[in-house]
DNA sequence: ACCTAACCGGACCGCTCGGTCAACTTAGGT
DNA sequence: ACCTAAGTTGACCGAGCGGTCCGGTTAGGT
């Protein structure tokens, strides 16, 4: 669905179905690379199609990235919904944690965007991330009730985290490709109610 | 002195003095609010001088770059230095967090070194790098004698920290400029022996 | 006062990028 | 079989980038 340009729309050519998801498929491979730098050419030659193709499925580059990211966050979401039910409450929101970063380790185009760039601004992107946020805030209430996280954090702390977890990894990735759990520990630990120390507004 | 090209190099002419003074001070000022991804014409306009003359001094725009990073780690090494005497081990400790991250909160340029800018690679700026870690290296060796931090923390973890402190607080920072310090507080509680658990290698 | 080497400036070069377009091909209803 | 609307393509465009170059300017020793 989120695939198709209108609801309204007449249905593709059978060829254009075939395009797009070409497209789609080297745009998602190339992106996770070398994220939303990578350019139109590029993905279009991945994909064994022209440029012009490209920009007649997406009118713009960032409809294009828009599109990628949005599946992703499409499945992260999925993934926090089912961990509000998992047994252990401080494991669902560690498993959150896990998948939003992991996430990142494994795509480029990910960071790039969660980390500022403009395409968040979208209005898509915008409604997806609402409701990832909601998601998560029902996640870090439910530990908070069960003593597995202080009182102080909040959702929207726990998504800017995620950035910030594996942007301090970030630079030592290459050569320690598992070195995000050591900080996302560390960070897990910060969230405990042992270590509780009032935070400035 | 280190805004001099070569130590055996005739003096600079008068013109060219002032000129580079323009230059360095206009480039502090472009790169801190634009950060790296200025242009050099922009930086030529802003000092009011032709882009040939940037040039000049600097033969490629990534030596501007460093040159104008270098002047700010070397801050950040007197800091850091002076705080290894510092009464209180973990104030210490914490005093240096806060600068390096006032100096992201303040300085776009040092962010983008910060957070993986091939600019990092310069020899220059790789033996600053260098003269850092080892004095953060001190001061966290200091704060764990006096069991102010646990004990599996290294100096590179407070680095890396450094530019993850920062980027969780980024998205928000337009809104809320202090919003640094709730996430410096509590990643301060994550290093904390009494929140200990143990870590992943 | 004059000479020259140092300095300055901005037109220019080559490159890459996102985006456009007109000529060509093809799917698929009749 | 044929017609047309939909789809494809790569040459092309203009903007912006780092970097070059050469004609004009100026500092400063004599």
């Amino acid at each position: 669905m989120s695939t198709e340009p209108a609801d309204n729309a007449r249905p593709l050519r059978a060829d254009a179905v075939r395009s797009r998801a070409l497209l789609m498929s080297a745009a998602r491979d190339v992106f996770a690379v070398r994220g939303t730098e990578a350019s139109v050419a590029e993905i279009a030659q991945a994909a064994g199609l022209g440029k012009g193709t490209v920009f007649r499925h997406f009118a713009h580059k960032d409809d294009l990235v828009v599109a990628i990211v949005d599946e992703m966050v499409d499945d992260l979401v999925a993934t926090t919904e089912q961990l509000l039910h998992a047994d252990d409450p401080a494991e669902g929101l560690r498993g959150f944690m896990t998948a939003g970063i992991e996430l990142q380790v494994h795509n480029q185009a990910f960071c790039d965007v969660a980390a500022g760039a403009a395409v968040r601004q979208h209005p898509v992107l915008r409604g997806k991330i609402a409701r990832l946020e909601s998601a998560v805030e029902a996640l870090v209430d439910r530990a908070r009730r069960a003593g597995a996280v202080r009182d102080d954090i909040t959702g929207q702390d726990v998504m800017l985290l995620l950035t910030g977890v594996y942007q301090t990894a970030a630079p030592m990735l290459p050569e320690s490709p598992e070195i995000w759990k050591r900080y996302l520990a560390l960070t897990f630990d910060g969230l405990q109610p042992a270590a509780a120390r009032p935070l400035p507004a």
